[in-house]
RNA sequence: GCCGAGGUGGCGGAAUUGGUAGACGCGCACGACUCAAAAUCGUGUACUGAAAGGUGUGGGGGUUCGAUUCCCCCCCUCGGCACCA
C-alpha cells in the first residue's frame, strides 16, 4: 500500500471531476426535489480567498454533497461581486483597467475553489461587473424607477472625503466609513434614493416567517427603528417686526382700525408683520366686544379663531400675501370652512372654502406650525421649550424674526460641517443656540416657550423638531441645566406598598390626599429624622397632609414644628412628587398620596415643647441614611431617600400625571392618545431606517441607466439600449465629481440616441444593488431575455439555506430582503422572503485569537495549508476545530489531529476482515445516523468527532471491506478527494459522490446492553450493566446483587426514580 | 446605556423534553518499537486525597429524587447599536 499523498490524490481528482463534468447541474431537473444552498459570492480581491470564505463554502459543500446523495437535486452556485472600489482603486494606483484586474482575479479565485474541492458548476458563474449581468440590475432599477420606488433629492447625505463618493447610512460605522474607516460628513448632494422606508414594517414583519439567527433579526429590527408615539403642533406666533408700527399701520392703517382700539376690548397684538398677517389675542369675555369692533371698524373680513379656554387669537391675513392651505387642527380647521363657506357661493366642501379664502379675501387666516415627533405624549405639559435640528427648514424661514441671527447661522454652519462622529460619538455634551425672538406655544398649556436649535436633534429623524420635556427625559435634562430652563416635573412615580403594615388592600375604600414628605437634617451631624410610630408599626420620615389653602412649602415647615418642635428649618431641596398608595392602618383607608418632597436643614437646636397629641403619635429618632434604609416602611419614603442620595436626574419612567390640569392623577400610559387627541395631534409611527441613497461617484459600477432632457427631467433609458454601457475613455482619479462625466463617448451616445442637450446620468450604483438580487440570477444565468426565466425562478426560488458572515447584516441581507419585498410588490416574484433559513459562520482567528490581517501579518493563506496540509484536511479541520457559527482560532498545532486521522482511515484499507463483527455492524450504522443528523443540524464538528470514534474502534476490533466502503461514502463529503481515491481503490463503482448516502438500520443500531446509572439520594454511586430496554424491577434486582453498590444501600428505598436504558436512582 | 451571544480541564470543544459532566481532538506524562530520533502504536490525563471519599460547569440563592440544562439576583467576556425624541 502507498503512503498517502493528498497532493498527487486531490490534484488527480479534481482533474477528472474538471474532465467529466462531476458537478454540472441540470437545472430543468424536476423529477428531484430541489434545494437551493447559497454562499455569498466574494469580491474577487488580489489577495485572494481568505479563511473565512473558505470556512463558508466548505460547509456549504458538504452540505451539497450530502443533500445531493439523499436525494435532492442541489442548486449549489458562486460568482463575483466584482463592481467595487479595490478594483478602481487598484487602477487609480497601477493605471490596470478594473476589468483586467477583475478578470485575473476572478480566474485565480476560480483556480483556488477548485483546490477546495467546492462541488459548483462553474461553468454557471455570474460576474455583476459584466454587461450580461448589470443589463437586468439596470432594468430592474428601470422597473422600481417605473413603480415610484426610486427617486431623486438633494439632500444633505454621508459624504466620504477620503473615498470621494457618497455612502448609505448602513455603510456608515459609528460615524465612519465602512471601507476606510475616515470620518464622514454630511454634505447636500443630488442623489438617487430607493424606497426602502416603504417596507420598514414589512422588513420587521418578515422575519416571523424566516429562520435566522436571532442576534441578526434582532440587529435588524433595532435597525429599522420602529417606534410609535404622536406628532403634535405648536404654533409659533410671527412675532413684531424691527419697526412694530410700520407692520401694524401696514395691515391697519388704512383700515381706520387701530392698536388702541384693540386695547380698548382688552385684546393684544401678538404678531403683525410686513408680509401681511395679523395676530390678535384677546380674553374670551371681550369676544362680543371685539366682534363689534370689527364689523364697525373693518370691511368683511376673516380670520382663523385659535380656541383655547379662557382666550381667543385672530389671525388676518393681507390679501396680497401669498396663502397656503395649512395643517390645522380638525376643530380650528372646521371652523375655518364654515367661515369660508359663508361666503363662497360654490358647492360648500372643505377644498372651496378654502379655495375661495384664499382667492377672495382681504383677509385669511393662516397659523404657523411646527410638527414635533415624541413617543411620549404624556409629558406635554412638561415641555418647557421646543427645538429644532440645526438644518431644520423653520430656522429659515424665521430668519427675518430672529435676533441673533449672527449667532443662529455659525451654529448652523458649524453643525454643518461637523462629522458624525463629532456630532454624536465624540462628545454628549450639549450644545444649542436659542432662537431668540421667536417663541413655541405649547397647545396643552398655551404657555410661551422657548425655541433653540441643538444638534442633538437629527433633522432626519421624526420631523426634525422635538418638544423636550427636560424632568422625564435625559438630554433635555442635560440640555436644560446647561442653558437654565425650566425643569416642570409632570409624571409622578406610582409606588404601591406591598408590604404589612400599609400595605394597599384591594377592595377598601380609596382617599386622595395631596402631602409632604420631608427628610430633615440634623443642625450639626449627618442624621436625620425617623418617626417611630406608637400606634402602628410604622416608621416613617417627616410627613403631612397639605391643607386647601396651603402650599407645600407652607406645610411642611409647619408639620416640622409641629411634629417635632424645630423652630428653625430651611427648605433646601425641593425633591419632585411620589404618588403612593397604601393603606393607612390608624384611619383605615386606602390612600393615594401625591407626596411633595422636600429636604430639609435644621438651622439650630432652638426647640419648642410639641402637643401631647403629637407626643402619643410617634417619637423622634435620629439616623442616618443607612439606619433609614432599613428603618423606613413606605416605599414612597425609601424614594425620597433615594432621589436625594442620588441627586437631580430626569424620571424617566412611567407613572401618574402631575401638573397637567385635567388629566392630573391619570396613568401615563392612558394619558398619551387623551392628551395628543386633546391637542389635535396624531398618533405617528417613526422609523429610524432612512431611505437608500444608491449613487456613488465613482468609475467602478452599473451606471444608472437614466438621462436628462434639456430642461435637466430625468428620463429612463428604454430597454432597448440596455446594457447601458460603462464608458471606458475615463480617468480615474477621483475628483469628487463622478469620472463617467469625463467621457466623450457617453456624452455622445446620449445625444446621438435621444437628441441634442440630452446629457447622461453620470453617478453608478451602489455595488449593494448588483448583490441584492443575484441569487435570483444563478438559476438562469445565461439568459439575454429576461433575468430569470419563469420555470426556472418558480422551481428554485426562495433560498433553501444561506450561509456566510454576520457583518452583512445591516447591508447586503436587508437590502436583499428590500429587493425582494420590492419586486414582489411589481409582481415580479411571488414570494417576499429571498433567504428562508440563513446561518453564520464564526470569524478565523490566529492562534492568539486576534483577527488576521495585513497590517499585522498575521493572515493565513489558503493555498499554503492546502499545500502543506491537503484541501481534505484543511476542510476537516475548519469544520472539526468548533460549531460553525463560532470563532476558530487557527492553530496549526490543532491540524495535525486531523491529518492523523485520514492517514489512519486511508491505513484502514489495508486491515479489512472478511467476517463481519457485529460490533462494528452496530458501530456503523449508529454512524450513518449520527453524521447525517449532525451535516441536517450543520454540527459538522460532532459528526466528525464520530467518525473519529468510528475509526479507533474499528482499529481495534475490525471491519470488512464492505463496510469500510460504506465508512467512505460517510466519509465523502467532507473530504471529498480521500474518499473518492480510497472509493476507487476499494473497486467502487464510478464516483463515490454519485452514490446515495447509505441508509441506516434502527434495529441494527441497537445496543443489546446499556450502562444504567446508579444514584443514591441524587448522588452517582456507581453503574450496572443490563440488557436493553430492561424494566425497573430487573435493574433493581441486578442493583440490589451488586456487591460494589451494597454499602450505599442500607434499608428499603421509600422510592424509586427510573429511567429507562438511562439511570436508576434510589431515595432511601 | 440598549440589544444579542457566551462563561465547562493546560487548550479547542462535547453533553437539551433536567438523567453517569469533560465525547472527539490538541498538548502533556509514561511505556512499546529503535543504536538513537522521527513517525507509529499502547496506557494515563478535571481538582483534591495514601485510600475510602470529597469537591467541581463564572458567583450567590431557588425549584427538583436529580440542575452545565429551568427560575431569580449579581459578576465578567465577546459582538453589534448608540443624543433615534
Amino acid at each position: 500500500m502507498q503512503k498517502y499523498d493528498h497532493q498527487k490524490v486531490e490534484k488527480k481528482w479534481q482533474k477528472t471531476w474538471d474532465e467529466t463534468g462531476a458537478n454540472k447541474i441540470d437545472k430543468d431537473d424536476t423529477a428531484k426535489p430541489k434545494f437551493y444552498l447559497l454562499d455569498m459570492y466574494p469580491y474577487p480581491s488580489g489577495d485572494g480567498l481568505h479563511m473565512g470564505h473558505t470556512e463558508a463554502y466548505t460547509a456549504n459543500d458538504i452540505f451539497s454533497r450530502y443533500k445531493k446523495a439523499t436525494g435532492f437535486n442541489v442548486l449549489h452556485p458562486t460568482g463575483f461581486d466584482s463592481f467595487g472600489l479595490p478594483a478602481e482603486n487598484y487602477a487609480v494606483k497601477t493605471g490596470v483597467h478594473p476589468k483586467e484586474t477583475t478578470k485575473t482575479n476572478s480566474e485565480n479565485f476560480t483556480r483556488q475553489l477548485k483546490s477546495l474541492g467546492i462541488d459548483y458548476d462553474y461553468d454557471e458563474m455570474v460576474t455583476t461587473s459584466e454587461p450580461n449581468y448589470y443589463k437586468w440590475t439596470q432594468w430592474l432599477f428601470i422597473q422600481f424607477f417605473k413603480n415610484d420606488l426610486v427617486y431623486k433629492k438633494t439632500d444633505t447625505v454621508n459624504w466620504c472625503d477620503s473615498c470621494k463618493t457618497v455612502l448609505a447610512n448602513e455603510q456608515v460605522e459609528g460615524g465612519a466609513c465602512e471601507r476606510c474607516k475616515k470620518d464622514v460628513m454630511q454634505k447636500p448632494i443630488p442623489s438617487w434614493f430607493f424606497k426602502i422606508t416603504d417596507f420598514a414594517q414589512d422588513l420587521i414583519d418578515g422575519h416571523e416567517k424566516i429562520d435566522w439567527p436571532e442576534h441578526t433579526r434582532k440587529n435588524q429590527i433595532n435597525w429599522i427603528g420602529k417606534s410609535e408615539g404622536a406628532e403634535i403642533e405648536f404654533v409659533v406666533p410671527r412675532v413684531v417686526n424691527d419697526d412694530p408700527n410700520e407692520a401694524r399701520s401696514f395691515i391697519m392703517g388704512e383700515k381706520n382700525i387701530s392698536e388702541k382700539d384693540i386695547n380698548a376690548v382688552g385684546g393684544e397684538i401678538v404678531e403683525a408683520t410686513k408680509n401681511g398677517f395679523l395676530c390678535v389675542r384677546f380674553p374670551k369675555s371681550s369676544a362680543k366686544a371685539f366682534e363689534e369692533l370689527i364689523v364697525e371698524k373693518m370691511e368683511p373680513g376673516f380670520w382663523n379663531e385659535y380656541l383655547t379656554d379662557d382666550e381667543v387669537v385672530f389671525i388676518f391675513k393681507h390679501k396680497d400675501s401669498s396663502v397656503e392651505r395649512l395643517v390645522l387642527s380638525e376643530e380650528t380647521d372646521a371652523a375655518i370652512v364654515e367661515l369660508g363657506n359663508k361666503f363662497n357661493d360654490d358647492e360648500p366642501t372643505d377644498e372651496s372654502a378654502w379655495a375661495w379664502l384664499a382667492n377672495n379675501s382681504w383677509y385669511a387666516p393662516i397659523v404657523p406650525k411646527v410638527r414635533v415627533f415624541t413617543t411620549r405624549p404624556d409629558t406635554l405639559f412638561g415641555a418647557t421649550y421646543m427645538v429644532l435640528s440645526p438644518e431644520h427648514e423653520l430656522v429659515g424661514k424665521l430668519s427675518e424674526k430672529i435676533e441673533n441671527k449672527a449667532d443662529v447661522d455659525k451654529y448652523v454652519a458649524a453643525a454643518a460641517k461637523k462629522t458624525d462622529l463629532e456630532r454624536t460619538v465624540e462628545t454628549k455634551e450639549k450644545t444649542g443656540v436659542e432662537l431668540k425672538g421667536v417663541k413655541a406655544i405649547n397647545p396643552a398649556n398655551n404657555e410661551e416657550v422657548p425655541i433653540f436649535i441643538a444638534d442633538y436633534v437629527l433633522a432626519h429623524y421624526g420631523t426634525g423638531a422635538i418638544m423636550a420635556v427636560p424632568a422625564h427625559d435625559e438630554r433635555d435634562w442635560d440640555f436644560a441645566k446647561q442653558f437654565g430652563i425650566e425643569i416642570r416635573q409632570v409624571i409622578a412615580p406610582r409606588l404601591i406598598q406591598t408590604t404589612e403594615p400599609g400595605a394597599f388592600r384591594e377592595g377598601e375604600p380609596m382617599v386622595f390626599r395631596n402631602g409632604v414628605i420631608a427628610l430633615v437634617k440634623h443642625w450639626s451631624e449627618d442624621k436625620y429624622i425617623a418617626l417611630k410610630w406608637k400606634e402602628v408599626e410604622w416608621g416613617t420620615l417627616l410627613t403631612g397632609g397639605i391643607e386647601d389653602d396651603e402650599t407645600p412649602e407652607q406645610t411642611v415647615l409647619k408639620e416640622v414644628r409641629e411634629e417635632t418642635g424645630f423652630m428653625n428649618a430651611k427648605i433646601t431641596r425641593d425633591m419632585g412628587v411620589v404618588d403612593g398608595m397604601f393603606y393607612h392602618v390608624p384611619k383605615k383607608e386606602n390612600r393615594t398620596v401625591h407626596g411633595h418632597m422636600f429636604y430639609i436643614e435644621l438651622q439650630d437646636d432652638a426647640q419648642e415643647q410639641i402637643s401631647d397629641e403629637e407626643e402619643a403619635r410617634h417619637s423622634v429618632e435620629w439616623l442616618t441614611l443607612d439606619e433609614l434604609k432599613s428603618f423606613l416602611t413606605a416605599p414612597t419614603h425609601h424614594h425620597a431617600v433615594e432621589v436625594f442620595e442620588k441627586g437631580d436626574s430626569p424620571y424617566v419612567s412611567d407613572g401618574n400625571l402631575v401638573n397637567s390640569d385635567k388629566f392630573n392623577d391619570l396613568d401615563n400610559l392612558e394619558a398619551k392618545e387623551m392628551i395628543t387627541k386633546a391637542v389635535g395631534g396624531e398618533m405617528k409611527t417613526t422609523y429610524k431606517l432612512r431611505d437608500w441613497s444608491i449613487s456613488r461617484q465613482r468609475y467602478w459600477g452599473a451606471p444608472i441607466p437614466i438621462v436628462y432632457d434639456p430642461e435637466g427631467n430625468p428620463h429612463v433609458v428604454p430597454d432597448e439600449h440596455l446594457p447601458w454601457l460603462l464608458p471606458e475613455d475615463v480617468d480615474f482619479m477621483p475628483t469628487g465629481e463622478a469620472p463617467l462625466a469625463q467621457s466623450k463617448e457617453l456624452k455622445e451616445r446620449t445625444e446621438k440616441i435621444f437628441g441634442e442637450g440630452w446629457t447622461p446620468e453620470v453617478d453608478t450604483m451602489d455595488t449593494f444593488v448588483c448583490s441584492s438580487w443575484y441569487y435570483l440570477r444563478y438559476p438562469d444565468p445565461h439568459n439575454d431575455e429576461e433575468f430569470c426565466r419563469e420555470s426556472r425562478l418558480k422551481h428554485w426560488l426562495p433560498v433553501d439555506l444561506y450561509v456566510g458572515g454576520a457583518e452583512h447584516t445591516y447591508l447586503h441581507l436587508m437590502y436583499a430582503r428590500f429587493f425582494t419585498k420590492a419586486m414582489q410588490k411589481i409582481g415580479l416574484l411571488d414570494f417576499d422572503e429571498p433567504f428562508l433559513k440563513m446561518r453564520h459562520q464564526g470569524m478565523v482567528l490566529d492562534a492568539e485569537g486576534v483577527k488576521m490581517s495585513k497590517s499585522k501579518g498575521n493572515i493565513v493563506n489558503p493555498d499554503d495549508m492546502v499545500e502543506r496540509f491537503g484541501a481534505d484536511s484543511v476542510r476537516m479541520y475548519m469544520m472539526f476545530a468548533a460549531p460553525l457559527a463560532d470563532e476558530i482560532l487557527w492553530n496549526e498545532n490543532g491540524i495535525v489531529g486531523v491529518v492523523r486521522f485520514l492517514e489512519r482511515v486511508w491505513r484502514l484499507q489495508g486491515n479489512t476482515v472478511d467476517e463481519k463483527s457485529p460490533d462494528a455492524e452496530r458501530s456503523l450504522h449508529k454512524l450513518i445516523r449520527k453524521v447525517g443528523g449532525d451535516i441536517e443540524e450543520l454540527k459538522f464538528n460532532t459528526a466528525i468527532a464520530a467518525m473519529m470514534s468510528f475509526v479507533n474502534e474499528v482499529e481495534k476490533s475490525s471491519i470488512t471491506k464492505e463496510q469500510y466502503a460504506t465508512f467512505v461514502r460517510i466519509l465523502a463529503p467532507f473530504a471529498p478527494h480521500i474518499a473518492e481515491e480510497l472509493w476507487e481503490a476499494g473497486g467502487g463503482e464510478g464516483s463515490v459522490h454519485t452514490h446515495p448516502w447509505p441508509k441506516f438500520d434502527e434495529s441494527l443500531a441497537k445496543d443489546e446492553e446499556v450502562t444504567i446509572a446508579v444514584q443514591v439520594n441524587g448522588k452517582v454511586r456507581g453503574s450496572v450493566v443490563v440488557a436493553n430496554d430492561s424494566d425497573e424491577a430487573t435493574v433493581l434486582e441486578v442493583v440490589q446483587g451488586e456487591d460494589k453498590l451494597s454499602r450505599w444501600l442500607e434499608g428499603e428505598p421509600k422510592k424509586v426514580i427510573f429511567v429507562p436504558n438511562r439511570l436508576i436512582n434510589l431515595v432511601l
